[in-house]
DNA sequence: ACGACGAGTTGCACAATACAACCTTCGGAG
DNA sequence: CTCCGAAGGTTGTATTGTGCAACTCGTCGT
């Protein structure tokens, strides 16, 4: 098997992945949807970041995170710092609920991720770990 | 490093990379958006398949298939292989047109592959692939 | 003080999806 | 053979995530 016939066969798995990512409702805990959950998660690991800076990161439009932080906002999740109630360079950040919330959904995707690796040795999930950092790792450019 | 560890590693490069095919442009090829070019890739692969196959692949509902399908056959890049208009089992198959358009698409995402896989040997890329297969295949319930 | 710019919001449109209801055909069991 | 149930497929409807465009609001430099 040559190379290129490997590669096609990356590209396919891939693609696959990407797809079943892409559509699903993906509720990894009934009230939070995939991309709640990313932004949720980005704000908590930065530890408090502005909407155009979520923005920036996932290459979305202004409006469309201004939206789903909206979102988050009204359930509770996050909070826009600054009293000032318009304008420029409002602050986000996680509040308890949201937090409680980000641990239980990464537990639920942590066992989802054991239950489908359940028969793999440590040695092939630690290979795979790093085949998928590599990847990523690359230069999307 | 413990099972937990490598586990939670994994989850972090999987969501990476989720992420990034979130945000990323919707096509591949002027005319040809990612999920259409998915769709028509595994037909492909398959050498022929039926919509259902690839509502299980995606994990899709049918009805959603359903009309993907209609739109790649409209633009004629597939056929419907029975003559029986309707009902259960019409074969799906690629026209030249669909292939052609395939390859093209291909090429890009395969050079595009092998720009960031550039540095991998033979084998640590067969092994990417085998483990992404692996992954994919396991049972999502 | 004013004008340019950066951050955010809102209106509108669209694509992809799920769910439910329905239709069509095939393969058996009686 | 007839009828019925299961499997494949389509259509109606609602929802979600997204981009683009136009707008508002606040800040900063001159």
């Amino acid at each position: 098997m040559d190379r290129e016939t490997i590669a096609a066969g990356v590209q396919r798995e891939l693609t696959v992945f990407a797809r079943r990512v892409r559509g699903l409702p993906e509720r990894l805990h009934r009230e939070l949807p995939f991309v709640a959950y990313s932004m949720l998660s980005s704000i908590s690991a930065a530890g408090g970041c502005r909407s155009v800076d979520l923005a920036d990161l996932y290459r979305l439009d202004r409006s469309t995170v201004s939206r789903q932080v909206g979102d988050l906002e009204r359930r509770g999740l996050v909070t826009r710092a600054g009293d000032a109630s318009r304008g420029r360079g409002r602050r986000l950040s996680v509040t308890a609920a949201g937090r409680a919330l980000l641990d239980e959904a990464a537990a639920a995707r942590q066992a989802e991720l054991a239950r489908r690796v359940a028969a793999w040795s440590d040695e092939e999930l630690a290979a795979f770990e790093a085949a998928l950092r590599r990847y990523n790792a690359a230069e999307p450019d």
